[in-house]
DNA sequence: GACCTGCTGCGGAGTG
């Protein structure tokens, strides 16, 4: 009995606590901790994997004991919310055995901060962005020269992100610090790659032990397809919906009834608003909320109690609720629509049932046959025991330079050398070359303001003089950039008609622009940094979506797989053998094996490319190798062909085909051409070819210039609107910041490997392609499917649409309220009608500023109060219309005008007056 | 024949 090994006071805690049984990755992890071995624990959120780090730990302080003051132990997570989770968790334990506890963030206020620099603590909980400041302050850094033990809660959330890479290389440097290795335990989720996330967790050459727990083994997965009963019919008449949307509701309904608390997982935010939606408006006294990054903080917090006090008996959630935030106990997990991968499907899965015995639950509810037959996939993945590889950054040039400044705060002159071998020993820098070092340092030396000062004769690198340098690093201690969200304004009418995200801007944001936006063409008219302007138009050809960007990536196993499933199929396979062996019930397995047997010609699968001359112009390659291999051969295909064709060439992908458009005739022969010439190409001559087309894309831009920003070489108020592309292309070629940004697209937005093992295929004729003069049944889905986001929704169904329609985006728009009396602050919401007193004075005086989308809201109050005074006066006379003024993103001072001319007036007349006033100021500044 | 069209995360210290 492992609880036997531990010190004989967290013994008679545990008897306290009533916990008289190790859980699975207790009894495995504990001696090996106790034994002084760095350690990796892999098991589903909720299996007691804190307590399986903290006992041993806390055992051994008890053992060592703590005479000298400083903190002892490291906890980091990568989340504020867990972070305050985990206190009240640890705390419990501190207090029992006489032990500080405390938990660091960018919430903490001064006081604690204070507190905690003076009087440390033993356990200090925090943030890897707080490490970094934790790390420059002089108090602290004496306080951290005791740290002993370093937990790292969601290490596969970090080992795939720059976070992640800034951790490690942080980890490093407070190795150097404290002059001796610590024990370190990592807690992980199921990882497709364990021993490579235990590497970077650990560092090059350090021994560890990997300890696991196989969630997959007892997990309960079932693919349903729910078919439209007499009764779902009925009800679909009378609400106005779909009969299959009815059918899907009400089987969610009656699992939810079924169970005592459910969590429904989807893969975007609009649909979790829609499915919520939809949910209350069927079955208004059922009791479900939505749960999404885009609401704001309070909203969040208080569905996650009232899901765990059970109040609410379901949750319909993004990925935000995929982490351990402490929700209670969830018996069931239902993913509506296929989760594409095995890790998405296995951790939010992995969130139901963890009690000892309780088995978790999860229950994909497929939309359409396609969707049916990649859940299906999925799941025998998982249940062959398949997880996508973790794909680690491999050794990136921002976060590089990110830290060499944080060495520089630590010591102001460092060798070379030195430096070289503590970085080396970062898992993401292993291969790091000390030229690639030295070019980066002569690098940052070259910008100004300078981030290093390089001396050739010694080879060393100083801490140059200067604010600059100071400011660079207490600007980017996160290496997550800041996403801006555009709002999209009817230069008619004035009116706000929603927001679109910088990445669409970037690609496209240009005048003349002609794009679809909630079901309706828009053009173009005028870009500033905050906002586009649009006028409708009525010809919607030619228009691009404002949703271009594809859905989550399959990966390429997965699509290989559903070609497999395919072949499978048309070799005969019965719907009993498909149902066994895609755990599908025999239904669907039915449906399955119809669906392909519709197809006539050849079938594309997983070994064969079919070619299809689908339209005159229009040529369809069906390839069943995921998002990114498609994506990154489309691109390739796109280029061969405008270089031949010297014409615009029009590609759209999804993971299980590309289709290739041009303004005149196109022939399958010539696509199928260059497909085989790519199949003979030299692997160097492809990635020449990629990096071409690559650097073409506006998201290449985008990713430019996150890169130049956390290097310190762009300014961090840049924007993809004020900053010229060619100029940046320009300015950074040859530089590490180009070079860091190619590599961070090929290793995320394409995927070069897959594709050239493709094209070997091809080559050793593996992979067949075989040829069809006509238009095909997968050709005719995948089209439809593609093509009808041009679409144009007539205006009768736009009334239901509208009222389906989902707020996300919207949503985004909040803004910041200040009471300018007592100094309350919070968010408010545009659009709704808003009671203007402060909550807590009830003080008529309450400014508002721009959109915020921002937890740490004192920060945002500090550096606008300026701008919140001013529009104060206008909210203080105009009530809630001021905030309808303040988002149309009229100048303050026009609006200030006219209101006061027309005080008084009716509510109308003011706001006909104001979108008169908005006419006139854009047409004014189209003009100019 | 319509329903839908990627998510999440962070943010100075210590002294004056």
């Amino acid at each position: 009995m492992v609880f036997n090994l531990l010190h004989v006071a967290v013994r008679e805690a545990l008897k306290e606590r009533g916990i008289e049984e190790p859980t699975e990755p207790q009894a495995k992890a504990i001696p090996e901790i106790l034994e002084g071995n760095n350690v990796l624990i892999i098991a589903p959120t909720g299996s007691g994997k804190t307590e399986a780090a903290m006992l041993p730990i806390l055992s051994k302080m008890l053992e060592q004991g703590t005479e000298n003051a400083g903190i002892y132990v490291l906890y980091i997570t990568p989340l504020r919310a867990l972070n305050r989770d985990l206190l009240d968790r640890i705390r419990w334990w501190g207090e029992r055995l006489g032990f500080r506890v405390d938990v660091r963030h960018g919430d903490t206020d001064k006081a604690d901060r204070q507190r905690q620099s003076k009087t440390p603590p033993h356990i200090l909980i925090t943030t890897p962005e707080m490490l970094q400041a934790v790390m420059t302050g002089r108090r602290l850094l004496g306080h951290l020269k005791e740290v002993r033990w370093v937990v790292v809660d969601e290490v596969h959330e970090l080992a795939e992100d720059k976070r992640g890479v800034q951790l490690s290389l942080a980890l490093e440097r407070l190795r150097y610090h404290v002059g001796r290795d610590f024990q370190i335990v990592g807690l992980s989720a199921t990882v497709g790659s364990p021993v490579e996330v235990a590497k970077f967790l650990m560092g090059v050459g350090r021994p560890f032990k990997i300890v696991m727990v196989n969630v997959v083994r007892n997990m309960q997965l079932d693919v349903v397809r729910p078919w439209p009963s007499e009764e779902d019919v009925k009800l679909a008449e009378s609400s106005g919906l779909f009969p299959d949307v009815v059918a899907r509701l009400r089987l969610i309904k009656k699992l939810v009834e079924e169970n005592r608390s459910t969590l429904i997982f989807v893969n975007t935010r609009s649909m979790a608003e829609l499915l919520g939606f939809r949910l209350s408006y069927l079955f208004p006294d059922l009791p479900v909320a939505v749960h999404h990054s885009s609401l704001s903080k309070m909203v969040r917090v208080s569905v996650e109690e009232r899901l765990k006090k059970g109040d609410l008996k379901a949750v319909v959630a993004t990925s935000s609720l995929e982490l351990g935030i402490d929700i209670g106990h969830i018996d069931l997990v239902i993913q509506y629509i296929s989760p594409h991968q095995v890790t998405r499907l296995l951790q939010r899965v992995g969130r139901s049932g963890h009690r000892l015995t309780a088995v978790p639950k999860g229950v994909i509810i497929g939309e359409d046959i396609n969707d049916v037959m990649e859940a299906a996939v999925v799941v025998k993945l998982a249940k062959n025991g398949f997880i996508e590889p973790t794909q680690i950054p491999y050794k990136p040039y921002d976060v590089l330079v990110n830290q060499i400044v944080a060495f520089l705060l630590l010591k102001p002159r460092w060798r070379l050398e030195e430096l070289y071998e503590i970085i080396k020993r970062a898992y993401p820098y292993r291969d790091l070359t000390i030229e690639e070092l030295r070019r980066v340092v002569k690098f940052m030396q070259d910008l100004y303001p300078r981030l290093a000062t390089y001396f050739e004769d010694s080879d060393t690198v100083a801490r140059p003089r200067g604010r600059g340098f100071y400011r660079y690093f207490y600007e980017t201690l996160s290496m997550i950039p800041d996403e801006r969200q555009y709002a999209v304004i009817n230069s008619k009418t004035g009116e706000l008609v929603g927001a679109l995200d910088e990445s669409f801007i970037a690609e496209y944001g240009n005048p003349g622009v002609k794009f679809i936006f909630r079901g309706r063409p828009w053009l173009i008219t005028e870009v500033d940094d905050r906002s586009i302007k649009v006028v409708e138009v009525s010809d919607p050809s030619g228009a691009i979506p404002s949703w271009i960007g594809e859905e989550i990536p399959v990966p390429y196993e997965v699509a290989q797989e559903v070609g497999r499933l395919r072949r499978r199929v048309r070799e005969g396979a019965t719907p009993e053998d498909i149902a066994r062996e895609y755990h599908v019930n025999e239904e669907t397995a039915k449906h399955i094996v119809e669906e392909v047997k519709k197809h006539e010609g050849p079938l594309p699968d997983d070994k064969t490319v079919v070619v299809e001359q689908f339209r005159e112009n229009v040529v369809i390659v069906h390839a069943a190798f995921g998002t990114l291999v498609n994506r990154t051969l489309g691109k390739l295909l796109g280029e061969l062909l405008i270089r031949l064709l010297e014409k615009p060439v029009g590609v759209h992908q999804d993971p299980y085909g590309i289709i290739i458009q041009t303004s005149e005739a196109l022939a399958a022969e010539l696509v199928t051409e260059q497909l085989e010439k790519l199949a003979w190409m030299e692997v160097r001559e492809i990635a020449e070819l990629i990096k071409t087309a690559l650097v073409k894309s506006g998201s290449f831009k985008r990713r430019l210039l996150h890169v130049a920003k956390r290097m310190g070489a762009v300014d961090k108020e840049a924007d993809v609107y004020s900053v010229s592309m060619s100029k940046l292309v320009e300015a950074f070629s040859g530089t590490p910041v180009f070079d860091e940004a190619l590599r961070e697209a090929l290793e995320r937005d394409l995927d070069l490997s897959h594709t050239v093992e493709v094209l070997q295929r091809i080559k050793a004729r593996e992979v067949k392609i075989l040829y069809s003069p006509q238009p095909t049944y997968l050709g005719e889905v995948l089209y439809e499917k593609l093509s009808h986001r041009l679409e144009i929704i007539p205006p009768e169904r736009l009334r239901r649409l509208v009222l389906d329609s989902t707020k996300a985006r919207l949503l985004n728009y909040t803004m910041l309220g200040v009471c300018l009396e007592c100094g309350w602050y919070g968010l408010v919401r545009v659009g709704e009608v808003y009671e203007l007193r402060c909550p807590k004075c009830g003080g008529e005086n309450i400014g508002v500023v721009r959109v915020v989308r921002s937890d740490n809201l004192e920060r945002e109050v500090r550096r606008n109060y300026e701008e919140v005074k001013k529009t104060a006066e206008i909210l203080r006379r105009y009530g809630w219309l001021g905030l309808y003024v303040l988002a149309s993103r009229l100048p303050l001072e026009a609006v200030q005008e006219v209101l006061a001319q027309l005080d008084g007036a009716d509510i109308n007349a003011v706001t006909e007056r104001i979108q008169e006033l908005e006419k006139e100021y854009l047409k004014q500044r189209l003009l100019d």
